[in-house]
DNA sequence: TTTGTTTTGCAACGCTTGATGTAAAATTGG
DNA sequence: CCAATTTTACATCAAGCGTTGCAAAACAAA
C-alpha cells in the first residue's frame, strides 16, 4: 500500500513490490492473480483504514468533527505517515479513473463515505442544505490534498483549511 | 496538447503523438529532442492559452470576474472542449510532480497565475485578507476540477461551485 | 517417514516503450 | 538547374514492463 501510495499505480513495478514486501514476485502473483487485482486489494485496505478513522472522528458532535478534519492540516504528521503523498484515492482518480472501472467504483465509494460523513454531521447540527454543503466540503478537502501534492508539504493546505473552517462556522 | 490532456503524460505514447499530429516520430524527435521536452512545450502552450483567457475574464470588476469563473461550471462546454478531462495542469500535478522538476515549476507558475488573479480581484473590491482567500479559491477550484475527473462530467462540480459563489458573496 | 500439496527461486518470455541510424525524398538558396 | 541542407520513411534498437514455466524447496497430513 505504501509503495503504490508513494509512486502511483503505473510507476510501481512488480520488482518494487517484491522489495517492499519481501515476498518474491511469484508469491505475489500466486496470491493476488495480477498487479491490477493486487491494487484493488490495496485500495480496499486503504478504504477500511480511513473508514475506521472516520468512525472515530465523526463520533464527535457534527461541528467539532468537521472542524477536526480540517484542523488536521495544521497538525504535524504522525510518524508513519507518507508526507506530501496526499490521499491514495485522490491520487488514483487522476491516474486510473479513465481506464479501470473497478478502481473508479472503489474511489466513488470512498468519496461517498466522506460525503455522507459530512452530510450527517451537518444534518445532526440542524444545518440547512446539508447535502449541497457536504458536496462542497468534499470538493474542498480534495482540493486541499491537491495543494499538498503540488507544494510537497502538508503546511501548504493550511491557509485554505482555515478559510473552510471559518466558512463552516458561519453556517 | 489534446492527446496529453486526454491521456496524461505516461499513457501518451510516441505512436499516439504520431497519429495525432500526422508528423512522423522522427520529425517530432528532430523538432523537440525528446518526449519530455515536447511535453514542456505543450504545458507552455496550455499556460499561454489560459493566460489569455484569464486576462479577458479578470478585466471585469473583481466580484464579477470571480463569479464568472465558477459560473463556468454551470455553462455548457464549448464544442472543442475535452469534456471531463479537467485541467491539464491539475492532472499533471498528480502524475509528474514528484519526478519532473521542470514540470513542477511550470505547474507552480500556473497556480500562481490563478492565485494572483483571484487576489487582485479581491483586493480591487476592497476585500480584506485577499491573499488567504485567494489561496482558498485556487484550492477550491482545483478541488472542483477533481470532481469532474472522478464523475466524468462537468455538471458534477456545479453544487460545489454554487457554495463557493455564495461564500464569495458573503465576503 | 512418506506422500501430496503449496510456496519459493530463477530464468525467461512476449510485448511495448522511448529513441536512433540510415538513406531516400523534399525543400531551400543562389 | 544544381548543390546543400533539412525533413521524411522505415526498420530497428536496448531497456523495462507484467507475467509465466519449471523444478527445487518447504510444508502439511497420516
Amino acid at each position: 500500500m505504501m509503495t503504490f501510495w508513494r509512486h502511483g499505480y503505473e510507476a510501481t513495478t512488480t520488482r518494487m513490490l517484491e522489495e517492499a514486501t519481501g515476498v518474491g514476485i511469484r508469491g505475489l502473483f500466486n496470491a493476488f492473480g495480477n498487479k491490477e487485482k493486487l491494487f484493488h486489494t490495496v485500495l480496499a485496505r486503504y478504504f477500511d483504514t480511513v473508514h475506521a478513522q472516520l468512525a472515530q472522528v465523526f463520533a464527535m458532535p457534527g461541528r467539532d468533527a468537521i472542524d477536526a478534519v480540517f484542523a488536521g492540516f495544521s497538525a504535524p504528521d504522525p510518524p508513519d505517515a507518507i508526507s506530501h503523498a496526499g490521499c491514495l484515492m485522490v491520487n488514483t482518480v487522476f491516474e486510473l479513473e479513465r481506464t479501470d472501472e473497478t478502481v473508479r467504483a472503489q474511489v466513488a465509494a470512498y468519496r461517498a463515505l466522506w460525503k455522507t460523513s459530512f452530510a450527517d454531521a451537518l444534518a445532526r447540527d440542524g444545518i440547512s442544505d446539508a447535502d449541497t454543503r457536504a458536496e462542497f466540503l468534499v470538493g474542498a478537502l480534495w482540493g486541499a490534498l491537491g495543494q499538498i501534492k503540488l507544494a510537497g508539504d502538508k503546511a501548504a493546505a493550511v491557509p485554505m483549511a482555515e478559510v473552510i473552517r471559518s466558512t463552516v462556522r458561519t453556517w
